[in-house]
DNA sequence: CGCTGCCTTGATCTTCTTCAAAACGTGTGG
DNA sequence: CCACACGTTTTGAAGAAGATCAAGGCAGCG
């Protein structure tokens, strides 16, 4: 059963719906915006998190959902989606262990942007959108981290929005390549693997294209050596070579 | 001299490269993140902030310039953009009185990563992005404002990756020109005035598109009686059809 | 062993860009 | 006040990139 596994990306553990005590405090002390907490004050932070577990591909909330609770991840991978009426989606980002999502906002409407959807097995602590506020206004530092990450992400964006409204498809999906090796890429002997089961599909939202056309070019990369790929896994073979299709030298 | 000028966007006041001391405490009280500060603390925060004015098309500061201030518009207009290898250049946002832009971030490059660029008689006050990270530490209220904003742009800026990657050219122009009124838009008798000078590069530059798509785009709704244009100015007559153009309904 | 999803590949067609040139508006200098 | 010159806008025709439509192939799973 497991000796014919084709794919090299290894299942998340088995840890089931639950996050272990230690899991979460560990979650919590390592995220960006706690660093340089006593460890107390985060002891008290963690007893304000609910948490909860998600099967593969189930839906954490819906764009619309008038709730406001701002969401870590604890383990497994999320994806940040937006549909548009025509039911063509656009993936806007995964999420890794560590990295937060959801509504902290306290003005504008109460519901969710995106769609957050679980990739993977995947553990959430969450956290009420007032509360939160209430810990960055103790914890200046706290609100300080979040400047910056936002920050990041912002700028994350403008890039994303610099790449779909200049660079040919092809660029796209190399960019697209790199930023998912960048973030969830592990050393293996196909070269820097994409650590998670990741479809044309979803390959072709995140680079705004179709699924036909990121087939067709990941099928182009992988002749010409750039890249190795199966059933739902890419592993980058040749990053430097993609990056210059991607800034636009081939 | 002023009799024959044909554009019903009003230019802006002749004040020069310096803003009054009154118009800087009042755009200041005026800040969204200063709003519910004690005047006096406000006073002391004023001092901190340099101000300068910029000449219309006059670049305030080139994405990967090596400096960290954040900057507030006081009068004027601002382009925020990003430039490609191929010198297309992507317009990101346009900034009104009263919103910020630049660096404020502790972490990462040193550098912007857009481009600003007054695009009318602008008059920006700035401060050391240090100092303003002192403030936020020292007044929370003014951090939480700032990640509410932030939020407010990191949506918009994904609102604007799914236009771009699931829309057509004429959709995400009717889009463009309905942000643009949203912001800048003011009641004429031409219809919703969008009050800055806006050329069809302009237009182009935020949808995505060729300045002949756009100008092929923008003729197509002036004689659908949608719009109406000249050089340089656009006015939005029908925005409800504009609106189901941009939503997909035409 | 066959079913169900993913992935691939080909042919066609639409959309948008590119290239080219002309028309127009605005401000300038005569 | 007029005419010229420049930058903006418009329009046309050809071309390319990618979407769409349509089959067929392959892997994993029951």
């Amino acid at each position: 059963m497991v000796s014919h596994r084709r794919t090299p990306v290894e299942p998340e553990s088995i840890t089931p719906h639950l996050c272990s005590l230690d899991l979460r405090l560990h979650i919590l002390k390592g995220l960006p915006f706690f660093a340089g907490l006593p460890e107390e004050d985060i002891a008290g932070i963690n007893a304000r998190f609910h948490e909860r577990g998600y099967a593969p591909g189930e839906t954490i909330f819906y764009a619309g959902d008038p709730v406001k609770r701002l969401y870590v991840v604890a383990s497994g991978k999320v994806k940040l989606l937006r549909h548009t009426l025509s039911g063509q989606d656009v993936l806007l980002d995964i999420l890794a262990p560590g990295e937060f999502f959801g509504n902290l906002s306290a003005l504008g409407d109460d519901v969710y942007p995106d769609t957050a959807q679980a990739q993977t097995l995947t553990c959430a602590l969450s956290i009420e959108a007032d509360v939160f506020r209430q810990i960055m206004a103790a914890y200046p530092a706290v609100a300080l981290a979040v400047v910056d990450i936002m920050n990041e992400r912002l700028r994350a964006a403008h890039e994303m929005m610099r790449q779909l409204s200049a660079h040919t498809a092809e660029q796209r999906i190399a960019h697209t390549l790199l930023k998912l090796g960048e973030k969830l890429g592990q050393p293996a002997d196909v070269g820097l693997l994409i650590q998670m089961p990741l479809s044309r599909e979803d390959v072709a939202a995140m680079a705004g294209a179709t699924v036909e056309t990121a087939s067709r070019t990941l099928s182009q990369f992988k002749k010409a050596g750039l890249i190795r790929s199966g059933r739902q896994w890419v592993a980058l073979a040749d990053p430097d070579r993609l990056r210059a299709i991607a800034e636009g030298d081939a």
